[in-house]
DNA sequence: GTCTGGACTAGACAAGCTGTAAAGTAGGTT
DNA sequence: AACCTACTTTACAGCTTGTCTAGTCCAGAC
């Protein structure tokens, strides 16, 4: 199998970088304590991740892999129609955003004095909203947008609205359930950002 | 006057503090550079603010005061038409968020491993929840909520969409105007959660 | 079965951080 | 002139990330 001795210490150091990170913080902990759980030496991360970040980039990585990420998006551009579109994408965001909305936190705020994480913190929100700008692109062309909207307004108000914030303050915070939450963001976009669908043309 | 030496190395510790933290996040430097940078020991950062986490406390609190935040929020409350209200405190947002942004994203960063900043940035977002109630409060009895609404439910909403991190994707990393940042979320707002003035009933 | 290379350990080091402590020196007020 | 407070100087403890050098152990190739 392809289960090696490096493999297998890499997920016992990422076990634990997990269970410590996520309830001590990024700076709350040390790299001392993530070895000592993992059974494994400082020298250890170091050689496998290289540093600190890089142990979180990893972390992040696995989580987004484990939450089936690709899957999903897999599901959003295989719809024709913008509308279902759209809501593959919300689907897609409460299906993964509990999954991966801790992690995020942590990039997010060791972003502000760590460029690495800066960068890491870039990538992943560039790609969410290019996501989000192919749905406005199909639902411009199925005439469903307000017509004072832009493709990229509309793909920028979106996104903004399905931020990982939003997720945390509505359903992390305030407890709204995640159905709560994926209504919402629909009425949300829907009264904001469309227009009813026009039955077909009377010429 | 009421410029002791104290209050004048206090000024120079929090000018100094907010160069650099600013800039630099707040892991990134050390008490010890702020203090050279002031002409002053750590120690004395110490004797005044206790711990750099105060240090965060005290730059907020003055940074608040001088955006006028307090006056801002008594014109709010001074209103007696919802709508009124409303656009107040939009206006109070728009006006204040830009100035107090910064130091917001030092704390919401450092929350999550240092409990007194926890602790402030809990206090601070609940006055500004509490605020968005009243506003809501008044705007359901002028009748002019969605009826399937409840105030908090329209409160949340609304807060979530004026909370400071929509304002750091649209403005900081977007590049919007704040005019246009307040039209976006009086649009959003009256789109969602409001519906059209009622003329005078006839009886 | 031995050999070899990569993974891991052990221990020490540099440079930085927060926070505390004790003792001495200026400043301004009364 | 005396005094209290603010501030400085110096030192410590304990923690951090990151690097370096040996040495050890293990697994698969031959």
């Amino acid at each position: 199998m392809s289960s090696t001795r490096h493999e297998r210490t890499r997920l016992r150091i990422l076990d634990s970088a997990n269970r410590l990170l996520l309830e001590r913080g990024y700076n709350g902990v040390g790299l001392e304590r993530v070895a000592s759980e993992a059974g494994v030496t400082r020298q250890t991360v170091y050689n496998q991740f290289g540093s600190k970040s890089g142990l979180l980039g990893a972390m992040i990585a696995r989580q987004e892999e484990l939450a089936g990420l690709p899957r999903v998006l897999q599901a959003v551009v295989a719809q024709v129609d913008g509308m279902r579109m759209l809501k593959a994408m919300l689907d897609a965001v409460v299906a993964v955003e509990p999954l991966v909305y801790p992690y995020s936190r942590l990039v997010y705020a060791a972003r502000l004095d760590d460029p690495i994480a800066a960068e890491m913190w870039q990538a992943r929100m560039a790609s969410r909203r290019a996501g989000m700008g192919l749905v406005f692109a199909r639902l411009a062309s199925d005439g469903r947008l307000r017509p004072e909207l832009g493709v990229e307004e509309a793909a920028e108000v979106a996104w903004a609205l399905a931020s990982p914030h939003q997720y945390e303050y509505l359903v992390v915070e305030r407890g709204w359930t995640v159905e709560r939450y994926r209504d919402h963001l629909e009425r949300t976009i829907t009264a904001r950002l469309l227009r009813p669908a026009v039955r077909a043309k009377q010429p």
